[in-house]
DNA sequence: TTTATATACGACAATTTTAGTCCTATATAA
DNA sequence: TTATATAGGACTAAAATTGTCGTATATAAA
């Protein structure tokens, strides 16, 4: 199968209730966790990640929470899956510098040159789609 | 990571192979594992599966092994992801009449409707890409 | 008819990846 | 000072993927 992960869904979820909710002052994890249904500790891990990359912004504390640091219209899903350490990666061998620790075929085979064309394309979809198209 | 499995992988170079060694009677799976470097057992599994799907055709006793069934260039990267019983699913309920059982959010979420629309994008590039085309 | 060699196939095991949990530290508003 | 929030490391559980083993069956050739 090919997927995204869950971290990549919950993330999403979560931003875009953030990104919706920024009427209120700052919105926390448990509220965001209860509102998704989306295990608490996961959850949290995965906002810190995303204040590390400067997507949102934390208070901590009384009343502290979360608020988008990039406006919606300018986050693409392609921000999101880097932002978490993820990527599109079809094979082993369809990275920058791929050597024979990747794959034993690379000097050889009919597959990295194709498939780096379709992560490619795959990249540019996710990357041209923002967190404000995403929509019921 | 968003990434294709091993056994598509292999799959696909054990067709390739097929496909380019046409000129000999059958090819049998020791050599494909040998040449190709994947691990007999699995490979053999794998091409049980395409027999099944009608990809390729098999002779079973000496001088056995394998022939294409459907030519490279009417084979697509689809039609071998699929005999493999795998797909393009973008998240759970990125599927045809999803319900509450594959995500319970199914109803009020800003997932579902756009990956369906991007797994349909991938399932059109892996759609109109086929065997032949994949060069080194 | 026997033998060597090939595919067929189910069950299982190992490994890797992903998902989820627990515990403690730190920050801050009231 | 207290309640409540984020920060973050270590760990566990679950799921998916990858690989292995054993046995059955088919078939060409000696």
């Amino acid at each position: 199968m090919i997927k995204i992960s869950k971290s990549v869904e919950y993330s999403i979820l979560a931003l875009k209730f953030i990104a919706d909710n920024e009427s209120y002052n700052t919105i926390n994890s448990r509220k965001i966790s209860a509102e998704l249904n989306i295990p608490y500790d996961l959850l949290s891990k995965l906002l810190q990640k995303l204040v590390k990359q400067g997507i949102i912004k934390s208070q901590q504390g009384k009343y502290g929470g979360y608020n988008m640091q990039i406006s919606a219209n300018k986050l693409s899903i392609l921000d999101i899956i880097t932002a978490l350490d993820e990527n599109v990666q079809l094979t082993n061998c369809t990275i920058d510098n791929a050597s024979v620790d990747d794959c034993s075929r690379i000097n050889n085979c009919c597959i990295r040159s194709p498939f780096i064309d379709l992560q490619n394309r795959i990249n540019e979809m996710f990357g041209t789609i923002t967190l404000s198209e995403l929509n019921n």
